[in-house]
Formats: structure tokens, sequence, C-alpha cells
DNA sequence: CCATTGACCGGCT
DNA sequence: TAGCCGGCCAATG
């Protein structure tokens, strides 16, 4: 259906439209990008994204909260640090997805304006 | 072409 | 919380 490139253009668009202060799963961006069950194509996306494009890849975590690099790379150490800039912290190596997790409205889905939005 | 390896997910124990 | 399993898809040897 849709192109390897293309797929993954679609994904770096929706990790951008991610609002800061808040996180999404690989699953939920592939949802969002119409690529149902692709979450591991997201991953990829991220590792072969052109070093020109500036996402905020550190917003993109595991299902269960977590972030996917292993603890104690120097990749893991840096995600941690940019989601604290933000005001995300992490409680036993996990983020509450049910306080950061991005819930993306309608509108939000309709048209992407990157305004930031205030967070209760 | 088969096997292995990922920045994954959901279900189950 | 932690581990195993089957499903999923792309790249690599």
């Amino acid at each position: 259906m849709v192109d390897r490139q293309k797929a993954m253009q679609r994904i770096w668009k929706t990790v951008g439209d991610i609002p800061s202060g808040r996180v999404a799963s690989y699953g939920q961006v592939a949802d969002l990008a119409g690529l149902p069950r692709r979450a591991r194509l997201v991953g990829y996306a991220l590792r072969v994204a052109p070093a020109g494009l500036t996402l905020p890849w550190h917003r993109v975590i595991n299902a269960k909260g977590m972030i996917s690099f292993p603890k104690g790379t120097d990749s893991y150490a840096r995600q941690v640090e940019r989601l604290a800039d933000e005001g995300i912290e992490l409680i036993g190596g996990r983020i509450d997805l049910t306080r950061y997790g991005w819930t993306p409205s309608l509108d939000e889905l309709l048209w992407k304006p990157m305004l930031g939005r205030d967070e209760g």
C-alpha cells in the first residue's frame, strides 16, 4: 500500500507533531501515521532519520512507558535528560502514560500547527 | 532464500 | 515487576 519511504516520512511528520511535555508510544505513532501494527517501522524510521531532520525523538517511548534504549547507554541518558527538560520524569524507570501520554484531539489531527498547548 | 537482529506490541504466567 | 511467546516488518549476512 504505502512505500517504505513514504511511510517513514509520515512517521517523521507524526513524531514532529508530538507536543512538548507529552510522549507517544511507537505503536501509537504508527497508528496515527496511518500505519497500524508497524511499531517496529517507527523505531527503524527514527534510527535512520536524516541528521538534518530535527525530531523530538525523545518523546517516543514503548508501550510499557519505558525508554527502549538499554539502561546505562548514552542514548538512554540523553533521552532521560531531554524528557526531564520538558518536565517528564521517570518513576522506577517508567513514565506515567496516563499523565504524560499524548492524546491528540480531533482538532490536532485535522489542523496540525506547532502551537504548544498548555498542560494541566 | 533462510536465519538473525532490532529505538515494538499484546497476552499470559 | 519480570519473563516467555507469537506476531509484525525491514535490513543484513
